[in-house]
DNA sequence: CACTAAAGCGGAGGCGCCTCCGTTTATTTA
DNA sequence: TAAATAAACGGAGGCGCCTCCGCTTTAGTG
């Protein structure tokens, strides 16, 4: 994840030698894509480039050589965003039980997908436009929830007779739910639901 | 189609008094939309507002007034252009024989859709937006075309065992069509194909 | 360290977007 | 026709986008 191009979209056949940046272009790319975080999250995709750029310390020429669209920095902070998520997968893995671990991943993919929400238009664009994007980030997602469900079941901490593709469902559901002033809310609510129906019946000594 | 507003997407129960524009206001609407009309044609829907209003021989900020947002603007425009579109099936039907008359009605659809390539994306938005207006823009071309193909059908001119459904389709198969060089000029013959395949075994005395 | 080429920087400049509001004009009323 | 007023005009101004290119910094070489 800390990677240094986490290239644009690579050519169709075959990933050329990415070159190694120069020290300076990258401590900037990385500042850039920093800030852009943040400024995505707080004030939507249509946030400025320029003031980007300004808080990152850069010039606005700086940013358009590492990101020659909007689109191009767009993308590489989703795919920055997912991979943190997934990351996360592991690490409430090994530091909680199972049915915890699921459970707070979950939590937090309610955050993610928060930050996300009224952005749908634009992101939409964006997959419509490089739809690998999505299927690639979609399927790292779904397997970092396999792992969890796998591993709680294994475990025993929730029913065997549901398996990470029902789970999926049913975040499926929070997701396209309307966009309320109180979604994040109902949407807790909701994973703490399913996780007590998850919880109900597990065989003490698993699957 | 010469009427004043062509007001943008009335509210969802009843339309409102529409309200008669001044004298001048008209004046200058008309004019923006022939302006625009041409400049999308040739430059795509990003065309500039500020050189529309240059051309149309009014500030940027009537402009404005008048189409708040570019979409609205671009909206009006194809409308425009599908109403004109339709009228001329009528137009087409009363000059000449049936066939003739969906030959070339289907040639002139060629045409227009040739200036709407490239701006799928943009409409694209448009339909996503306010899709009622893209069923109430594709029915009317239907109903043209239905009645191009019923008049000569009864006239015994082209096969009747096909209905307009069946032509809609093959006219959707040259929308879908890649966007090449050459397009416009396949798609010319793709229609004379058909038409070939319509006037096969006209029944002399109607169907 | 000095030198150099390549890589990177950054901001001025030109353009487009859109809003705001003082000025102009069409229409109504007397 | 003149006055009154609502409607419409239009462009300056502020901001953002993006390109272009002269200047600076880094990484390599002797």
């Amino acid at each position: 994840m800390d990677d240094q191009q986490t290239a644009t979209a690579q050519g169709p056949r075959e990933a050329a030698a990415p070159k190694p940046l120069r020290a300076d272009a990258q401590r900037n790319r990385d500042r850039l894509v920093e800030v852009a975080a943040t400024a995505f999250a707080e004030q939507g995709v249509d946030a400025s480039l320029e003031e980007i750029a300004r808080k990152a310390g850069v010039g606005i020429g700086t940013l358009y050589r590492h990101f020659p669209t909007r689109e191009h920095l767009v993308e590489v902070v989703y795919r920055r965003e997912v991979e943190a998520l997934c990351a996360a997968a592991d690490d409430l893995a090994s530091h909680h039980p199972a049915d915890v671990a699921l459970e707070q991943w979950m939590q937090r993919f309610v955050d993610y997908i928060a930050t996300k929400r009224g952005l749908a238009a634009s992101l939409r664009i964006l997959f419509n436009t490089n739809s690998a994007v999505f299927s690639d980030m979609s399927g790292r997602v779904s397997l970092a929830l396999r792992q969890l469900v796998e591993a709680a079941v294994a475990e025993g901490s929730i029913r065997s007779d549901i398996d990470a593709s029902d789970v999926l469902h049913a975040l499926g559901g929070i997701y396209s739910a309307p966009d309320t002033k109180d979604w994040r809310d109902r949407s807790r609510r909701l994973v703490k639901l399913l996780m007590d129906g998850l919880r109900f019946g597990a065989g003490k000594g698993g699957g």
